[in-house]
DNA sequence: GAGTGTAATGTTACATAGTAACATGTCAAC
DNA sequence: GTTGACATGTTACTATGTAACATTACACTC
């Protein structure tokens, strides 16, 4: 199964599915899935796309929760650290994981006209990338990998827009 | 050849070709390196290392050149458009290219506590993402492979705090 | 060598992103 | 019902990045 993020499927298992196992990965590390994260991972699976904290903030205080900086920086660190989202630095964003739980490490295509998201699997380049690092006597904690471009959907309104 | 970055070596040898690189390949577009410019690059050549925006800038403004951010942002644009040096999105940051010229994608060690940074050969990785990106019918424009550890020094530094 | 166009530099002012520190609330355990 | 741990909220601030415009440097023409 490659990425469905920008092609269309049916998103609400995605989000249902990713909210089930949100509650699981939460229930057996002993953690509370608490309303504010909870909110804040759903806002998250509206799209497979990216959001700033500022976004997700104006989001939750719409609902009700705090208006200010940090209470979407804590629920947001607080879904990374679990590894129910990802911060996707290129665009100082946020974005749901889509299957949490499983231990993986993901890449990210990164569309830059839409904003939207697709997770690739990064076990290879994973690999690569510590092999790269042997070399040099380095010890990785923590990978980054991004891409910027097009997803097929903003690649056509961009080539129709020429025409 | 491995990345001589966290192993001791002649870095005035570095810093003297990745200048006289910098020359030609300005020149070879016919564009100019300027004394900001050329005084950015060389504050970064100082280390194998990242620097802030704003380091960049405080250390420009000591030199007498202007004191506001676009000074920096402007020449560090620059020196990255023409891939003299990388931007470091995990950490918000620049670093000099050790090999300008050669059109290379690279892939980035970082070490988190002394912002030392290592280039590495990126070829397979871009190839790897490439091939992910089709699956996804998706068009990759840039890149950012990125990972974050420690280098060997301060490992063992790291280590030996323990002790 | 004055005039003109362009690129580069500089400035002000602002926009966006992220965090430290502390006060308050919630809730389970004892 | 008190304690302690965690979660939420606030104020206030730091850090990073840009838009817009004024000024300067310099090549090119006439
Ligand atoms: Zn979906
Ligand atoms: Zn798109
Ligand atoms: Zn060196
Ligand atoms: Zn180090």
């Amino acid at each position: 199964m490659s990425s469905p993020a920008f092609h269309p499927h049916d998103h609400g298992h995605c989000i249902a599915t990713a909210l089930a196992q949100a509650e699981q990965v939460v229930a057996a590390r002993g953690l509370r899935l608490t309303p504010v994260r909870r909110r804040t991972l759903e806002i998250l699976l509206e799209r497979h796309g990216a959001m700033g904290a500022y976004d997700v903030l104006e989001r939750l205080a719409e609902d009700g929760f705090g208006h200010q900086p940090p209470v979407a920086y804590r629920a947001l660190d607080f879904l990374v650290e679990n590894g129910l989202a990802h911060r996707i630095r290129r665009i100082n964003a946020f974005t749901a994981c889509l299957h949490p739980g499983e231990d993986h490490h993901a890449a990210f295509l990164i569309c830059r006209a839409c904003n939207g998201v697709a997770e690739i699997p990064a076990a290879r380049l994973r690999a690569v990338m510590e092999a790269g690092a042997a070399e040099a006597d380095f010890s990785i904690e923590r990978v980054n990998l991004e891409a910027l471009g097009l997803c097929p959907e903003c690649r056509m309104a961009e080539a129709g827009g020429k025409a």
